[in-house]
RNA sequence: GAGCCGUUAGCUCAGCUGGUAGAGCAUCUGACUUUUAAUCAGAGGGUCGACAGUUCGAACCUGUCACGGCUCACCA
């Protein structure tokens, strides 16, 4: 404590100062609940619209409260701004109006500070709407100073350690969020419209399915267990189809224990919706709606940009088999059956590299990633991909070496991932066996056996189609991030100490 | 994990070839009764990310470390 001490630079020691000032006052400098009339907004749209005589004649009072976030004194008088939840109103504070005692508080308060003011709404001769205080309440000291009024917060480090800092200084960021609450908001009702259930499932899971990723463990001390953080919703939510439930989604945090960069953080957020009696062909129309939805709550006309490239997000979806995509921007065609060596061949021809463990749909797979997916611009869905990378998915009734899977490229990038799910619980066995032995040849993201899992098979799922879109980069989408950081509120950081 | 860049006052940033630290906002004192990044006059405020080294002398040069950013690799 004495050590804080020393370290209080002016400032901190300052507005400690005028807290115990407020104090011997008599005036408690972290105060009580407040009522207020308006939003600073609600009065902007009901007056702002007025000239300066109309509202003088109508008499209005109102009742706000906020931060104080900037300050003009000018000797008995002074103007400031208070900042709520909905924006800025300006005040206008006289010292023959609010008297001695109240004027000096004001004169004494620091920005940041919380108060709360009555007064008639006015215009100023500048035309700018103003509450002309004639009482005001103090209501929270703050100790420490803001981020500089005019640059706001640019430390990026300190924008994503101290939020709140973030979305003081920074209305774009306040805005992003708010858009990000939207946007969740418009999904949700999207899907409950069309009667789907909204459930929560575990997070801690014996063993972690659904995805191919590294997985956080945990220990249960009672149960003297190691349990994995989630790295997917899917098994859960498979298991309530087959209990009946038919139409379900969940949106939730999943975590994978991997790097961080620009899009990627160890926790994130997922939608998951599955739906009984559906194909994949149903899922797109599905994701197509689910955007459609997403982007009306940030674009009226579905037109967004995406730093710098305009995407048209309103116009229906391209729908592309992965291998008539890889025969579009390569020439290349893998229709024709061959063998691992023939395609290990294709891909030595073309630079690409490959596990000696892989086999032709690997290599398919890799051939999209690097010749194709960079070239994607406006949304397209791809769809068919090979039965090898893709454990959960059913196999096409026509060619069992893809699948009825796909997922949806913007820009080069994936929005979402679906399948026709994979309800034969033989044929599910094998694929974890498959899983098993990559696992055992050196892929260590790979799945395990989820026996339990199995059993529910057993007793039936219906046909379902099933889909995966990563909340996160959605709102980057439609909010032109460049970094997953700027659509979390907390992105995960290092400690410092 | 690799490469590059950054870290200076509460915030935003300058700081030349190495000579001992500056501005704007914020803060304090004073003036000012319709201001708009209010203005004017004055004042205070620094472990230059940390540690070590080179040097008569280091914010600046060298090394190590910490934290962050970008790119690549890895990864949905």
């Amino acid at each position: 404590m004495a050590q804080k001490q020393q370290d209080m630079n002016d400032q901190l020691k300052v507005r400690r100062e005028k807290m115990q000032e407020l104090r011997d006052k008599g005036i408690d400098p972290f105060g009580h609940r407040f009522d207020r009339t308006h939003l600073a907004t609600d009065l902007h749209q009901q007056y702002g619209d007025l000239e300066k005589e109309d509202l003088e004649e109508k008499g209005i009072t109102a009742t706000i409260a906020g931060r104080l976030i900037s300050k003009r004194g000018k000797g008995k008088v002074g103007f400031a701004d208070l900042k709520d939840r909905s924006g800025k109103m300006q005040l206008y504070v006289r010292k023959d109006e609010v008297g001695e005692d109240q004027y000096a508080i004001f004169k004494q308060a620091d920005l940041g500070d919380f108060i709360g003011v009555s007064g008639n709404v006015m215009k100023t001769d500048m035309g700018e709407l103003t509450i002309k205080v004639e009482s005001l309440t103090f209501l929270t000291k703050a100790l420490r100073p803001l981020p500089d009024k005019f640059h706001g917060l640019t430390n990026v480090e300190q924008i994503y350690r101290q939020r709140y800092l973030d979305l003081i200084a920074n209305d774009d960021s306040m805005d992003r969020f708010k858009k990000r609450t939207k946007i969740v908001s418009a999904v949700r009702h999207f899907l409950d419209d069309k009667d789907y259930a909204e459930v929560e499932t575990p997070v801690l899971h014996p063993q972690a399915g659904g995805a191919n990723a590294r997985p956080f463990i945990t220990h249960h001390n009672a149960l003297d267990i190691d349990l994995y953080l989630r790295i997917a919703l899917e098994l859960h939510l498979k298991r309530l189809i087959v209990g009946g439930m038919e139409r379900v989604y969940e949106i939730g945090r999943v975590f994978r224990n991997e790097g961080i960069d620009t899009r990627h953080n160890p926790e994130f957020t997922m939608l998951e919706t599955y739906t009984a009696y559906f194909d994949f062909h149903d899922v797109m129309d599905e994701t197509e709606g689910i955007f459609k939805a997403a982007v009306k709550a940030v674009s009226d006309d579905g037109k967004i940009t995406y730093q710098g490239t305009e995407l048209d997000l309103g116009q229906d979806f391209e729908r592309m088999h992965m291998v008539d995509a890889i025969k579009k921007y390569t020439g290349i065609d893998f229709w024709p059956k061959m063998s691992v060596d023939e395609a290990k061949k294709l891909a030595d021809d073309n630079g690409i590299h490959y596990e000696q463990w892989w086999t032709v749909g690997h290599i398919i797979n890799e051939f999209f990633e690097q010749k194709v997916q960079d070239k994607l611009e406006q949304p397209v869905f791809i769809y068919g991909h090979p039965v090898e990378i893709s454990p959960l998915a059913k196999k096409n009734p026509d060619d069992d070496r893809f699948t009825d899977r796909f997922e949806l490229y913007i820009l080069g990038n994936e929005y979402g991932n679906a399948f026709t799910e994979l309800n034969d619980p033989i044929d599910q066995r094998e694929r974890f066996e498959a899983q098993v032995a990559e696992r055992k040849a050196g892929n260590d993201e790979a799945e395990g056996i989820d026996e339990d899992f199995i059993e529910a098979l057993e007793y039936g799922m219906p046909p379902t189609g099933g889909l995966g879109i990563g909340i996160d980069r959605l709102v980057m989408l439609l909010t032109d991030a460049p970094s997953i950081r700027d659509v979390l509120l907390f992105p995960t950081m290092r400690p410092i100490d």
